[in-house]
DNA sequence: GACCTTCTCACCTACGTGTTAAGC
DNA sequence: TCGCTTAACACGTAGGTGAGAAGG
């Protein structure tokens, strides 16, 4: 339906900087079915995981890369009869923080080097999780939808001195943060391709998500 | 017997950098005994970890903390009727390269926060294991002797702006590579206190290591 | 009741151990 | 034979899955 009017990438760029994402199909099989990710009160990894390779930073000045997710309303979503309709009532406004990729601050090389993956961000929907939550844990409400939005920004000498560089954010990424998977289909395609998930791989009635039918 | 005349460290240090060793008494009563770490062609961790915890940086420089390993003597070792004693013929020259820890490069405060690990390092006898060996890997001979050293240097804007801040080196560190334990006590040690041999605690004849006798 | 959240669980992935037997 | 190295193995640690029942 939605899936050919997909544009990958917003690039506000200060520089010559690209980004590009990886595991693109990915992504488009899951945003085609509305995408969703679960919210836990420990964290819960992405899946997909978000994936990016960056070109065009100087190789031999320091950069950070962070991550953060932009509430795209402020509906409150629902799923319903097998679609997501947005609700009546407003929601809370957006505080985010941003997560750090742990490669952070790193040289242009070490960025350009390899793909950057984003596999460790845990999502949770409570402000403290538990004493040694440490970083890494990034707020979200639950039934609100999200873009993820990856910023790179250019530190200099103090840990004060930054410039941000670019924000880049692929529409394929979207989804709406659940505490329980609510289209089967999105539950399907998780168990599918997440190695972690693979108990479930032949226990499950499968949906042909997949058949060009 | 030379458990008493251990100094545990050697600083050359050109700004007030203090750097302290942890887990002393784990690693004396290894260095009582001649400790030995395994080598393989895959790579594999050191037990004990190395880990200590530094201060006196500047917070907001920026510095790489690096790990590499001092072949301490031309001998090869040999283990005979229960304990080491120096080959006849003199061995390889070093040819040492170094482990970048994979906080590198941060902040000062970032390395005076909390404690600094090396667990991840790996100890190899090939000097190239497999196509995805990367970094992480360091080379040693099996059957010689190494002083692990942490080197911590200053990174400027550029990749090779760089200025050694200091040198520390822990004698209770000292091992020789081996491709199997030689000394039953050492392998006893490494079990009884390795979470990973854990397997092994309940299974094995124990010696009185740890007995006042 | 309907909706959403939380918790426990079996079942995986991924990989760090020393052991043992085989290889050289 | 002897000394040393290698590879397969069982058995851990550590932690990521959705399912399903229970809670609010």
């Amino acid at each position: 339906i939605k899936c050919d009017t997909v544009h990958s990438q917003q690039a506000q760029s200060r520089e010559d900087v690209i980004t590009s994402l990886l595991d693109k199909e990915l992504w488009r099989s899951f945003h085609c079915k509305t995408n969703e990710m679960i919210v836990t009160k420990n964290g819960r990894r992405m899946f997909p995981v978000l994936r990016i390779s960056i070109r065009g930073l100087n190789p031999d000045s320091m950069y950070s890369v962070m991550l953060d997710f932009s509430q795209q309303d402020e509906h409150k979503w629902k799923y319903m009869n097998g679609s997501w309709l947005p609700g009546t009532k407003g929601e809370t406004p957006p505080q985010q923080d941003m997560y750090l990729h742990p490669d952070s601050p790193n040289f242009g090389s070490h960025w350009m080097k390899d793909i950057i993956s984003f596999s460790k961000v845990k999502l949770t929907n409570k402000a403290i999780t538990s004493p040694g939550h440490s970083t890494g844990h990034t707020l979200l409400h639950s039934l609100h939808k999200y873009q993820p939005r990856i910023h790179i920004v250019r530190v200099g000498g103090t840990e004060l001195d930054r410039q941000t560089i670019g924000m880049f954010s692929f529409e394929e990424t979207q989804f709406i943060a659940v505490t329980a998977y609510q289209n089967e289909e999105i539950t399907s395609l998780k168990i599918k391709h997440n190695p972690f998930a693979k108990a479930f791989q032949d226990s499950k009635e499968r949906f042909s998500v997949d058949r060009k039918s």
